[in-house]
DNA sequence: CATCGTGGTCGAAACGTTTCGTGAAAAAGT
DNA sequence: ACTTTTTCACGAAACGTTTCGACCACGATG
């Protein structure tokens, strides 16, 4: 491969002169820029990443730290960022935990490994210990997104998470249903936590005391969903709607649905957090609360830049953006449901 | 940040053996070994890649370069192959083209700049002059995967392609429709013209002359797939069956027959290639060709990561991996279908 | 006329590693 | 007891850049 002195003999003329072109980072006659321009087309010279990350100090790169690129809310903001940072001349490193701590933490190092310019984070546990073990990794401008974590000195960029359960459940209860099943994230991410807890304040506000056997965690995973689902339909008094604390664990309650012979809206109603690409063709058509994805993912990666730059020292705030309630076909008033008493329990299995 | 000599000088020992220790190049000692280790951990040390890297010569970094990440069987692939290529110590970069041939030589040029030690190409074009330019770009161990470029020393893993057709084609046209509507991909792209010429053949097979005005491309786009959808409905004779090249422009296709009102498999019937994680939540479930892609990504960076290695030197050579076709419930027969006198063009517009 | 920038160029040091040749000491062979 | 081999540790060079101080020529300033 060519190096930088290849160019610089190839033009006659010094090694930093021909750096000073290449990074503009000193007055270069229009003589010798000319001739060095042409010497590194001419041998087809390309800069060594490694070598000037070294020298310099600065590796231009971004580790963006995410659950599961194959999420479509993960892989938008994914894109979104990767766009951002290459006009900002960065490149960025996408790596997926499956919200395993463990696999976090090697991932983290791999990252500092490679000395990046700052991370984005999504995700993560959150709290105080995992957080701990998390400051002592890092040291490197960071922005958390989609999660908070205590104690860190990090910005955090979110959903407004209280508002997006108030926004389900006063729909679901202001459709008469007292019976709601929450299928839920995982204890301690700061996503499940918030939703859980605002869920409950909701719906003591509409009267309805917690029914600790209608809440059912599922890690926010589809397959866990469709399981915890089964096992809502198959209660001797099952829910009358459904609250699902994600995307896919939407589509795992859906499933459960359909393998169940259950019709929704008739049988049961639906709700879910973050939208879906192409809602048309889904059955039925499911009513969720959306949220700002790619204007949260533009505001955390700017945010992130700023920080980098030096222009904007972490103030470890968190800003929040607020959800949105679209309503499609998937929920129905209580009172137009066929009685419940009509319904057998799922066939015992 | 602490660096190889400051752990020298706590573990008292040379640089050159705390690198010995760290890679296992050289025998150390039990004892300087623990003592090393000792040192490492005790003030964090973290190896500085970009340095590994310009040293060695080998910046176990692997680009892979794909047309979108959103679409779930690039970032199901882009998964397996970030797997595989940590277990086997290597870092990758993962890249969207859009399939955009200039944006793809950027990302070409800015993986060359960080020295990748290999690359897989995901479905670029590839007539002749894009392949040549490719080649002064490249020279790197490459993989292409999904699509073939000709006149490369590179290896290509793709689906049988022909096949693939052949199955779709066959099936539409045993269920007795004679006007198959084709929603192709981009001119140029191996995967479609393919598909393409292949699809003509098996409807000569079957008796079919080519029916130019029922074959529309749509760029592997989905909205676009959703477009030339709307004019096909709206053609004098519509087709009585779709057969349509890639998951996203199936979901283009089901999405203009729910804006036309037509139902699925009632008015007209489907199929893809390429299939989904959930099918049970579309409307209607859809009958595709799928491809065994978990195994196919694996062949693939099995196959650079060898090459790689120095095991397998590039043979050129293309393997082909087999469809199948899974029949669910987008298809019926052409003589169930309300006579097509009964339904009008779709209104105008 | 002496002095002072200033635009343009250069050479060399430094970034944090790996690698290779050297050599001392210990182990093995005669 | 003397060589030969093996084992372990070391020092220094090199990887391809950036950056900084030095230098020179030249026009401007006092």
């Amino acid at each position: 491969m060519a190096t930088i002195k290849d160019v610089a003999v190839k033009a006659g003329v010094a090694i930093s002169t021909v750096s000073a072109v290449i990074n503009r980072s000193a007055p270069v006659s229009e003589d010798v820029i000319a001739r060095v321009e042409a010497a590194i087309s001419a041998i087809g010279y390309l800069p060594h990443g490694a070598a000037k990350a070294l020298r310099s100090g600065n590796s231009r790169l971004i580790g963006v730290i995410l659950p599961d690129i194959t999420n479509p809310f993960f892989s938008m903001v994914a894109r979104v960022i990767e766009t951002v940072c290459m006009k900002a001349g960065y490149m960025t490193f996408v790596y997926n935990t499956d919200e395993d701590p463990q696999h976090e933490m090697h991932i983290l190092r791999m990252m500092r490994m490679q000395r990046v310019a700052g991370m984005i984070l999504i995700s993560t546990r959150s709290d105080a210990e995992h957080g701990r073990r998390l400051m002592a990794e890092i040291n490197v401008p960071t922005v958390l997104f989609s999660s908070a974590v205590p104690v860190t000195p990090y910005d955090a960029i979110t959903l407004d998470e209280r508002k997006a359960s108030r926004l389900a459940i006063d729909y679901l209860a202001g459709l008469g249903h007292r019976r709601i099943g929450v299928v839920s994230g995982r204890p301690l991410v700061s996503t499940h936590e918030e939703r859980l807890e605002s869920c409950l304040e909701a719906l003591a506000a509409h009267g309805i005391p917690p029914q600790p056997d209608l809440i059912v965690a599922a890690n926010f995973d589809q397959q866990q969903a469709f399981e915890a689902t089964r096992a809502l339909l198959a209660l001797p008094d099952p829910p009358t709607a459904i609250f699902a604390f994600s995307n896919l664990m939407l589509i795992g309650v859906m499933r459960a649905l359909v393998t169940s012979g259950r019709s929704c809206p008739r049988d049961i109603s639906l709700v879910g957090v973050g939208d879906f690409d192409w809602p048309e063709i889904m059955n039925p058509q499911v009513t969720v609360v959306s949220m700002p994805a790619a204007q949260m993912a533009e505001f955390t990666i700017a945010t992130l830049l700023a920080e980098i730059a030096g222009k904007r020292p972490p103030t470890g705030k968190r800003t929040l953006f607020p959800p949105e309630l679209i309503v499609r076909a998937s929920c129905a008033s209580a009172e137009l449901m066929p009685s419940q008493k009509r319904r057998q329990p799922a066939r015992a299995e």
